[in-house]
RNA sequence: GCGGCUAUGGCGGAAUUGGUAGACGCAACGGUUUUAGGUACCGUCGGGCAACCGUGGGGGUUCGAGUCCCUCUAGCCGCACCA
């Protein structure tokens, strides 16, 4: 048998493919369009097992398309700004920009090894001076909007790296790297007005019917939208200024006990300041628990302030006014209305404090005398009673009513409150694109002109050292202000790399544009057809992209308002775990594992010293359970890795390597090659063997269907199975018919292959005179009257079992089938001394005899 | 607590979307070739001697259920004192 050898194949290929310039997008206005992109990797230095399998379905993707007439965009670039360059440089005393560049170059090397079909032409690396100038130059018309702002707010600040911290960076309090405790710290912050588009990325998540619903319910919760209503007490006393509170409940304002407050609410603080035993407590408050396990078990506490309020619906009415531990002040108007019949918070609190409880929303089918509220509060539908003029109507009604009457009171309205903040983007970090304005001690905050851009990082920049490095350099920062031409410093903050990963896609349409996104460029390409990426970025990554194409739409940059037309969130590259006995992770490589029938045991290979089997989990270095992919492609070649991580599992789902699995694929490309190499050279005349033309359409249907819809692994299976049936009608010996039938299969199954093994496609479309390469080829087509077998196989059953079989012409008619089933030796057998009540056929499919 | 997803052989998973459950691959077992093999090739492979039984458990709809409905259980993911 043949042996193939990727070693000298595929780079071979991959030079022709170069040479040949394949995978240029061309914006033809003739053509539809494609445009697939894989989430851009962050170039840490080395190419894992997961980025295989993301970029090799990106991969599949685009090959399918352009052989399938469409202009394809496919590029490839570099998320590299952030803190691992900044924490090489501390460790390692590097240079970050020299690290990351020299990570790009070797990463790129091995990504062209993918033999990816990416356009090249179009890459940069957003720690591209080019990239983030161009970054600044909106970021300025945002801030011309008012779309960025800047205030002071509360941030997590790492008091041993001098930096602030994202919320994701701080764990049990401390901080990830420094292991400092860390300390909320008032600074002044850049912030970006997402919450402006609260509704917009609320309501258009409805549009996007390409992505997984799961996404968008995650931004949808993220989002948190709800409808309620504002209303402001009055005070008992005579204060002037009301106390506003937010709820969703207004229906059971009837039901209310007290109103609550937060530890920060202005008000909770004015109390403290002449009340020490109020100060004691909101002290206490602050202090708070820091992870989620302990909020979830802490008790709800409260403080008395003394103070009460009028009910809006009986001035006669007085509620107290409590400090509660469980009132947040960054949410609704960090006060409550508390009604504990129908919220679990608010009973546990009142049962606590001896607060009275009224049930005011009667369930379905219970008299009002009888319902009592216990220990559980009661949160289902029903009727409002016990509340007066709202009495007798549904919750509905009843919140329509009660924010009419406090309408007309003019003591609030109807509100939407979100749970999303505003995005704070300033980070203390010289990595990353620098903040274009400058600080003025007579004209305050001065964009950078546009004609001075980019702000650029000093060539000379001191890393090594805890601390923003760009405060530190001795003369970077200072400047003169645009203005007044008087001195000013440059704002030393930089954007949080999720600003630089917003707007790539769109960069990507043309990213040698004067302009940050070439509008024509973009009006072409845009949306991204097919997105790809980790689930990870769910929320944020996302819901940034989304919010910037929507704020550049509105400034006449863009005319898509989303980003992303479809999304796939593809699953994990996962392995096995070992440990010794020592409890040491010991890699794959190191260990040798036994099966013995169904045990399995595992023992280093070096010294056989027995080792623990342990999960299966996620790649990663912490665990050792990492195979290297560059080792991979030197065994079997890249194209038997590419098969196996997309060949084994669904594609959103983990995929567990496994060295049997990849041998696999490895076998199956070499007795694809073997297949290939048989077939003669001469070409046959004669009339294909009708069966295997049926089965070469049947399998251009079924992988073309397969790859449209994701389901690499279904189509990979068929393929798999066609390779048995090409063993089973071998060219040695064959008859004409044969021949000729194999000829127009291996034709189709090289362009059916190519998309998932690029490389041995194009050397058996060589090897079986194939003009020009598969990746000009076009995609094979069928003949929807070829995909069906000409003779069914029927199973017959009798009262829903199995009892046999029959064959008929392939769309036979009922009655003409049930002659064939009546006159079947076995099923007549199977129906002696029964009377046959129906027999249903369905037509080319099943036959089932209902008999008692 | 709220929201979502999943459950099929020893393992990963298929199943024309209500119509032959277990395709395809891995592992295992048996064989052939080989000086040898952790190579390659061929074969067997859900359980049961069989009738039959089998898609997490229980119920239902249907001529027919892995697929639809109800219910329970287990696991995974996201959010979480959000008013």
């Amino acid at each position: 048998m043949a042996r193939y050898n990727p070693k000298e194949t595929e780079p071979k290929w991959r030079q022709a493919w170069t040479d040949a310039d394949s995978f240029r997008a061309v914006a033809d206005p003739a053509r539809p369009k494609y445009y697939v992109l894989e989430m851009f990797p962050y170039p840490s230095g080395r190419l894992h097992m997961g980025h295989v399998r993301n970029y090799a379905m990106g991969d599949v993707i685009a090959r399918f398309k352009r052989a399938r007439g469409f202009s394809v965009l496919h590029p490839m670039g570099w998320d590299a700004f952030g803190l691992p360059a900044e924490n090489a440089a501390m460790e390692r005393g590097v240079d970050p920009k020299g690290w990351t560049y020299d990570n790009i170059a070797r990463m790129r090397a091995e990504l062209k090894e993918l033999g990816l079909s990416i356009d090249w032409s179009r890459e940069f690396a957003t720690c591209d001076v080019e990239y983030y100038g161009k970054q600044q130059s909106w970021f300025l018309d945002l801030l011309a909007r008012g779309l960025v702002y800047r205030k002071e707010s509360l941030v997590n600040w790492d008091p041993v790296d001098q930096t602030v911290l994202a919320n994701e960076q701080v764990v049990d309090g401390r901080g990830w790297r420094s292991g400092a405790v860390v300390e909320k710290r008032k600074l002044n912050q850049w912030s970006m007005r997402i919450t402006d588009y609260a509704d917009q990325l609320t309501d258009d998540l409805a549009t996007l019917d390409r992505w997984p619903e799961k996404v968008r319910v995650m931004q949808e919760n993220w989002i948190g939208r709800s409808k309620g209503l504002k209303l402001k007490f009055h005070f008992a006393d005579d204060r002037p200024e009301g106390l506003e509170v937010y709820t969703t409940r207004p229906d059971t304002l009837y039901g209310a006990s007290f109103v609550g407050i937060a530890a920060d609410h202005p008000l909770a603080v004015e109390v403290a300041a002449r009340d020490p035993k109020a100060a004691a407590y909101v002290a206490e408050c602050r202090k708070g628990a820091a992870t989620e396990a302990e909020i979830e078990t802490a008790e709800k506490t409260g403080y008395d302030t003394g103070l009460t309020v009028k009910h809006p619906f009986d001035s006669t009415w007085d509620l107290p006014v409590w400090i509660a531990n469980f009132v947040l002040m960054d949410y609704g108007t960090g006060a409550i209305f508390a009604c504990p019949a129908h919220d679990q918070r608010d009973l546990d609190f009142c049962r606590k404090y001896g607060l009275p409880v009224k049930p005011v929303v009667l369930p379905p089918g219970k008299e009002p005398g009888t319902f009592e509220i216990t220990d559980e509060a009661y949160t289902g539908p029903g009727t409002v009673y016990n509340s007066n003029g709202l009495d007798g109507l549904s919750i509905e009604a009843a919140k329509a009513q009660a924010i009419q009457w406090i309408e007309a009171q003019g003591d609030g309205e109807g509100a939407t409150v979100f749970r999303l903040r505003d995005w704070g983007v300033s980070r203390q970090r010289a990595w990353g694109c620098p903040i274009p304005v400058v600080h003025c001690e007579t004209d305050g905050v001065v964009p950078v002109p546009k004609d001075q851009l980019p702000v650029a990082h000093p060539a000379d920049i001191e890393f090594g050292k805890s601390g923003n490095a760009l405060e530190r350099h001795p003369t970077w920062k200072h400047t003169t202000c645009p203005k007044c031409g008087g001195p000013a410093t440059r704002e030393t903050d930089t954007l949080d790399t999720f600003v630089d990963s917003s707007w790539y896609f769109a960069r990507f349409a043309n990213p040698d544009a004067a302009e940050p996104i070439s509008k024509a460029d973009a009006d072409y390409w845009l949306p991204v057809d097919q997105y790809i990426g980790g689930i990870e970025h769910a929320v944020l990554h996302l819901l940034y992209a989304r919010f910037v194409t929507k704020a550049l739409a509105d400034e006449g940059q863009l005319s898509v308002r989303e980003p992303f037309a479809g999304l796939f969130t593809q699953g994990m590259v996962t392995h096995e775990t070992y440990r010794r006995q020592n409890g040491d992770w010991v890699e794959p490589g190191a260990v040798e594992v036994v099966a013995e029938g169904a045990a399995r045991s595992a023992r280093l290979i070096d010294g056989g010293e027995p080792v623990t089997i342990g999960d299966i989990e996620k790649m990663s270095k912490s665990k050792k359970n990492t195979v290297a992919p560059e080792e991979i492609f030197d065994v079997y070649g890249v194209d038997a890795a590419r098969l196996f991580v997309l060949s084994d599992s669904p594609a959103e789902r983990d995929v567990q390597w496994t060295s049997g699995g990849v041998q696999g694929s490895w076998r199956f490309v070499n007795r694809v090659w073997d297949e290939f190499d048989s077939q003669p050279e001469a070409t046959s005349a004669a009339e294909p063997d009708p069966d295997l033309r049926r089965a070469t359409h049947k399998l251009v249907k079924q992988v073309t269907e397969a790859i449209d819809t994701f389901r690499f692994n279904s189509g990979i299976a068929r393929l798999y199975e066609f390779l048995n049936l090409l063993k089973a009608n071998p060219a040695k010996d064959a008859a004409p018919a044969v021949l000729a039938a194999r000829q127009e299969a291996l034709s189709a199954f090289a362009r059916l292959i190519a998309p998932f093994t690029p490389h041995l496609a194009e050397e058996c479309w060589g090897r079986i005179g194939g003009s020009g390469m598969v990746v000009q080829a076009e995609w094979p087509a069928f003949d929807p009257a070829l995909t069906e077998d000409a003779v069914k196989v029927l199973p017959v059953q009798v009262n829903g079992k199995r009892r046999g079989e029959i064959t008929a012409p392939a769309g036979a008619e009922p009655a003409d089938v049930e002659k064939i089933v009546l006159a079947d030796a076995d099923v007549v057998a199977r129906l002696e001394g029964l009377t046959i009540r129906k027999i249903i056929v369905v037509k080319d499919r099943i036959v089932n005899i209902v008999a008692a």
